[in-house]
DNA sequence: AGAACTTGCAACACGGATGACGCAACTTCG
DNA sequence: CGAAGTTGCGTCATCCGTGTTGCAAGTTCT
């Protein structure tokens, strides 16, 4: 992927940067927004923007793309593989929605956007699913419910909890699996989850900085 | 709002319903679709659409409006003040989900579009929070948990549940109830949710004609 | 300092969507 | 049947967003 252009001068590369954050601001809050008001949101020229990005389409791609290297690299950071599943679970969730906070349009685009991008989300979906395998192995998750539908909820929990911004990622993430496990009804015969007050230095996606 | 013009004429008042579930139709899969390709999934001139609808903010505002009458009559259909807690929360969800599925982009654009409209929408976020206080009293909600995050979560497996078009309402409302208030966690000590195979016939917003 | 790069600004071309008319043919309804 | 209402079609005007280009001024990097 773009291999024959040589690198950005410095200040060109914080330009990017500054565009698709602002571009993730402004789309967020109006998904049809114009290339201007994108631009006007990052104090740069209307003409800059193009001229960085080829089309509105090129646009939401490269932020596609951005968001979901952060995506991979928070749901890397975590280790699912390497602990228990409920450790796991809320390892992730809380570095994933780190993430969604400051991503949410360029990730809700599902996978329609590129190939690599495509790729990534289904790896990761791959990787959920063998989590709830795990989980449900440990008896975690029950095993009465169709995995498929158990993913659909996680991430609609997890949609869901991005939007509120009230709280840390941490506290969201604690609530988010105990409601998940536990639903909202009384959970009887269980003891309350132990995810109410975690305290280990969650390995953090935006300390470790991938490729650049 | 528009009460100066009078009733439309029978196959005018036929258009008008047409347009507005092919809006729906076409919409859904592309927020962004012209006019045109409504009205050509309308099977209609453009112009047509234009003389019932001023401008496409009025269409979406009408349509809007539409689905809002038929989500205020799911909610009544399933009277919800007079069944015990449990029942009255399968049975508003099986309606609601009926209406949700068929007019899912209408719905999703929020309280945002009229003014009447958000009137009948924060009615009805005033009824779901009551019936879950009766559901807590009652025992069926857990006490921990707060409202709102509850029926944020209610909300989010609604609208995740009619996006899967797989199975009939019911079912579906059967398996979203179950995952509201257990999650998806061992259920340890309550006894499986009555909901699994309900009979009784859920009285039907399509049924019932509204103001119309 | 000097070459190479980047940006802002102004201007232009272009396409698509929107919205408004008038008119002839058709349908509804009294 | 006949008046009123409705629709399709063609047409026109207009606006907005997109994408491009050239040039002068500023910045980075060596």
């Amino acid at each position: 992927m773009s291999g024959t252009t040589r690198a950005l001068r410095s200040d060109a590369e914080r330009t990017v940067r500054t565009i698709l954050e602002a571009a993730e601001r402004v789309l967020s809050r109006n998904p049809a927004a114009s290339m201007e008001q994108i631009a006007e949101a990052a104090g740069v020229a209307r003409t800059t923007v193009h001229r960085r990005f080829a089309s509105r389409e090129s646009l939401v791609e490269a932020m596609a793309e951005w968001a979901t290297r952060q995506f991979a690299a928070a749901v890397d950071a975590a280790r699912p593989e390497q602990a228990p599943p409920l450790v796991a679970l809320y390892q992730v969730t809380a570095n994933v929605l780190r993430v969604k906070i400051d991503w949410g349009f360029a990730m809700s685009r599902g996978p329609s956007a590129g190939a690599e991008v495509a790729r990534v989300h289904s790896e990761v979906e791959a990787r959920c699913d063998r989590l709830f395998q795990q989980a449900r192995a440990a008896g975690v998750l029950r095993e009465d419910v169709e995995p498929e539908w158990a993913r659909r909820v996680y991430y609609a929990l997890i949609h869901e909890a991005a939007q509120s911004r009230d709280g840390e990622p941490e506290a969201l993430a604690g609530r988010l699996v105990d409601t998940l496990l536990r639903g909202v009804g009384p959970g009887a015969g269980l003891p309350s989850t132990p995810l109410a007050a975690p305290s280990p230095p969650a390995a953090s996606p935006t300390s470790a900085s991938p490729s650049e």
